[in-house]
DNA sequence: TAGTAGTGACTAACATTTGCCCACAAATG
């Protein structure tokens, strides 16, 4: 079993303790062991068989011992068990809006519903009012909940699909009378990679007039709820989205409330209770009465607390209090700290403009130097290059340097396919006489784990190789890319000083942020490219720094933030030593 | 269940809004 399959079955085993009623804290423990495994950055194999899962922040013995025999037979007997008392079928139940484990619980033992398909028929039976403090107006609410799940599914959307629509709604917000402030909130204001729900908030002294607007938008199908301070929506493309309003001076609670996360959040208001505070996203209240302390900036809230301003990229609780308490927080790379972007297409393969016109792009952009790197021969529904025309677009490069002159430079490298068998696309002599080497998998990706890992390896002591892109090949939200030994391959770029790429592409993010975490403790380079197939993919570039944050990552671990000479240095070593 | 203190017991997660039924469950970060 992977990290995936063992963070899914104790999530499930959380829901299913939660609708057998335990207790709250054993609930807690299996979902936060589920995250903990699931955010690892390390193969849990590996973990186990060094013996140090127990290290784990959240991993004890019990959970350890469990996630032993999870991967030595493949099954866990207190699930099996568990599964004879509550079936695995009524954790589907919780995905419907509305059913949560108290009525999950009532529904299976007064009316045996286990499916969801049951629990529609005794929904359209009249069976569901009928039950204590249930009745019609919920039983209709459910019917509709559940016609939704089975339209749109609840499955959570790539960030670069709800971003852009998160900005239009704001934007439109903006112009309405009274509004001083907007912002997105929740996990798309701390860039996961994907979202549940659109977060949105509005400093206004006067909310309904502004809740009205947003309720009546074009774009939503129905409304959720709609109360004095909070509305939320469900538009057509199946996307909720929250709006929440408060007066200005009390926009700094309002939007750290609102970004969370809820770990994190939590941490904070168990800080402010030490201190005699209680902290709601209205304001600072004494526990013991007083005047509220409000807070009209997040650093105001953080510095109530004693604390430094802690970047939303990183509110994950993941060691950030900590780290901020010991004033140990990361100088995250930022976007103006790029000055070059090292993988991108043109119309020699897959992309859709010239040399020229790209690298004119890159420079408006406040770029430096770029490098071009259009796909090799054998991915031939990219129209990959063969050698031939790779020296003819070497040419064309030249010209296009000469035009641009000495304030801008484009490195003529490629994507080069790593093929299935492991072997490169190009011979060596090839390689040599290029600028900058990309190598990629595009192809068999679902291949056993030693066999990919190994044609990446491969890939990596190459010599003349100086960059992985887009390490895994996932694609979001649906394909999970290639079952690498992530650990093998941070360790071998680690040894060779061989680039990772932070693909900034949303639908790719790759690495993700968990790895990005793991590469910057050992001391790997990374790169942040768009992969841009058109100037208009490197306004993609912000999703990748976001990614690179999440990971802890600081300008000292990316090379875009390098002049090319000492770029060029570090390739020179690397192709020499 | 995890963590801690010390081998069996004890403690440990915050704070709110909304809908709908009539005191509470669900959902939000």
């Amino acid at each position: 079993m992977n990290n995936r399959e063992v963070a899914d079955l104790f999530e499930k085993i959380a829901h299913m303790l939660s609708i057998r009623g335990d207790v709250v804290h054993r609930v807690l423990a299996y979902q936060k062991a589920a995250e903990a495994v699931r955010e690892l950055g390390r193969d849990i194999n590996q973990v186990y068989a060094e013996g140090r899962l127990t290290e784990i922040a959240g991993i004890g013995s019990t959970l350890a011992d469990k996630i032993g025999e999870m991967l030595t037979t493949g099954e866990l007997e207190f699930y099996e068990r568990l599964s004879q008392e509550i079936p695995p079928t009524l954790v589907d139940l919780l995905r419907v809006e509305g059913m949560g484990p108290k009525r999950v619980q009532q529904v299976y033992e007064t009316l045996g519903v286990t499916t969801l398909a049951e629990l529609t028929a005794v929904a359209r039976a009249g069976k569901l009012k009928e039950l204590p403090r249930m009745g019609a107006k919920s039983e209709q609410r459910l019917l509709t909940a559940i016609e939704a799940l089975a339209k749109h599914g609840d499955d959570r959307t790539p960030i670069g699909e709800a971003w852009p629509v998160a900005q239009a709604i704001l934007a439109e917000l903006q112009t309405l009378p009274g509004v001083v402030n907007t912002a997105v909130a929740g996990s798309l204001r701390r860039m996961r990679e994907t979202i549940g729900d659109v977060d949105l908030l509005v400093a206004a002294a006067a909310a309904e007039p502004i809740m009205a607007h947003f309720c009546a938008m074009p774009q939503v199908e129905r409304i959720n709820g709609r109360g004095p301070t909070k509305s939320s929506v469900i538009l057509h493309s199946g996307l909720q989205v929250d709006l929440r309003v408060l007066p200005p001076e009390r926009w700094g609670t309002l939007l750290s409330y609102f970004t969370g996360s809820k770990n994190h959040n939590v941490r904070l208001r168990e800080l402010a209770l030490k201190q005699g505070l209680s902290l709601n996203e209205h304001a600072f209240t004494p526990t013991t009465g007083g005047d509220e302390i409000l807070c009209a900036s997040e650093e105001a809230v953080y510095a109530t607390l004693g604390l430094p301003f802690i970047p939303p990229t990183l509110r994950e609780e993941r060691g950030e209090i900590e780290a901020a308490l010991a004033g140990s927080l990361p100088q995250l790379i930022q976007q103006s700290d790029l000055i070059s972007d090292l993988h991108m297409h043109t119309t020699w393969s897959d992309g859709k403009m010239s040399v020229l016109d790209m690298a004119r792009a890159a420079q408006a952009d406040g770029l430096r130097y770029i490098a071009i790197t259009d796909h090799s021969v054998s991915l031939g529904i990219a129209n990959g290059l063969s050698v031939e025309r790779l020296w003819q677009q070497a040419e064309e490069i030249a010209a296009a340097n000469a035009q641009l002159g000495p304030d801008f430079r484009i490195l003529h490298g490629t994507e080069m396919e790593i093929k299935a068998d492991g072997s490169l696309d190009f011979p060596d002599e090839v390689l040599a006489q290029l600028d900058f080497v990309i190598a990629s998998l595009h192809t068999s990706l679902s291949q056993p784990r030693d066999q990919v890992t190994g044609r990446l390896l491969n890939a990596i002591y190459n010599p003349h190789v100086d960059m992985i892109a887009h390490p895994t090949g996932r694609l979001l939200p649906d394909r999970p890319g290639a079952d690498l030994d992530m650990d093998q391959v941070l360790a071998a770029a680690a040894a060779t000083g061989v680039i990772l790429e932070v693909n900034a592409n949303p639908s790719r993010l790759d690495l993700r942020d968990s790895h990005v975490r793991r590469a910057v403790e050992l001391g790997v380079k990374l790169a942040i490219n768009t992969d841009a197939h058109h100037v208009n993919h490197f306004a993609l570039r912000h999703y990748g720094v976001a990614t690179a944050q999440r990971g802890w990552a600081t300008a000292v671990a990316i090379v875009n933030t390098w002049p090319l000479p000492k770029l060029l240095a570090h390739l020179h070593r690397n192709r020499h030593g």
